[in-house]
DNA sequence: GCAAATTAGTTTGTATGCTAACAATTAATT
DNA sequence: AATTAATTGTTAGCATACAAACTAATTTGC
């Protein structure tokens, strides 16, 4: 989506596709898959990704949405970090092994109730959200960079209220 | 994001977070993860997800997506469809392998390039696509439901732009 | 006070989606 | 003709994301 999809830098076969009819693609069904709303979203995050990444390689989205909010918080169990930061507990429980593998946040059972996982930013996970958050901002920065300022506000009011 | 987000049906420890200097959340950092265009996206992205799986149980998005692109073409390369549907060769050829082994698409190599590999919609594959091709409409609709219809028109204008 | 429902967390399985590296084939250049 | 470059498809590894099935702990409702 991003790149180089400069289109018929093919040289064969190209043509001749809906010659006659070896298609049973009877009346025009119209269904344009560009225009669908599911297909540009999709594309539209792989945009974003790709400019997270570019900007915040040490983190995922996921990973970083985890451990700002953790941050942010001081501490949550794992289930409420996940209902936070919007993701399943399956999810959640990848994103937090994988933040405790680097040592970025810290897990402890709370005496109270057994279930529970209290996970803390460790000061590594600290200074790493630190160093980082700027960049977050110009990551949403430059993913609404072809938007004006009037059409960025639109976008945003109109996009939050499709969750 | 899209279900039992109620809030505080917990009991316990929902508190006194930000009790004292336990956490070095020096000076308003101010990165709300919900104003992020990154993380808005993925809670739509997962509503048009829900959606999706719902009215069309049979074909995950992206492998509607190769086999509508199939249907209406008749036949294409792998990289070619992939190219057609936003996926980079590894994406699409597990989507492909996926469709084949349903028998929905099948695939022969091309003797004048024995690099591609020439896909076409089986007859399943094509009644399926003619199938659940209306409830594709139906799911960029309810997607779109919350908005109006005018706001339907600047959102997919405005989302457009940030491919 | 005890069974039932709820909540927290884990595990498994399926499906994207990315990067990177690779082999085979074909096209372009010198 | 030989080298180089580009394209096609494959494989592997990592990281979401969902559903479903499961254990364990807690809360509830009677």
């Amino acid at each position: 989506m991003s790149k180089s999809q400069s289109k018929s830098l093919k040289t064969v076969d190209e043509d001749h596709r809906h010659s006659d009819s070896e298609v049973s693609n009877l009346g025009k069904d119209h269904y344009l898959l560009e225009d669908q709303v599911g297909f540009i979203l999709r594309g539209v995050s792989q945009r974003h990704l790709s400019i997270f990444s570019r900007l915040i390689p040490e983190l995922t989205p996921t990973q970083f949405s985890a451990l700002s909010k953790l941050c942010q918080l001081g501490q949550a169990s794992q289930n409420e970090l996940g209902r936070l930061t919007a993701m399943d507990a399956a999810t959640i429980k990848g994103v937090v092994d994988r933040l405790k593998l680097r040592e970025l946040i810290s897990s402890e059972p709370l005496s109270s109730d057994l279930r529970r996982l209290i996970l803390k930013p460790t000061s590594a996970g600290q200074q790493l959200y630190l160093k980082v958050v700027s960049s977050a901002h110009a990551v949403t920065k430059e993913t609404l960079e072809p938007l004006s300022d009037k059409e960025k506000d639109v976008f945003l009011s109109l996009l939050k209220k499709l969750i």
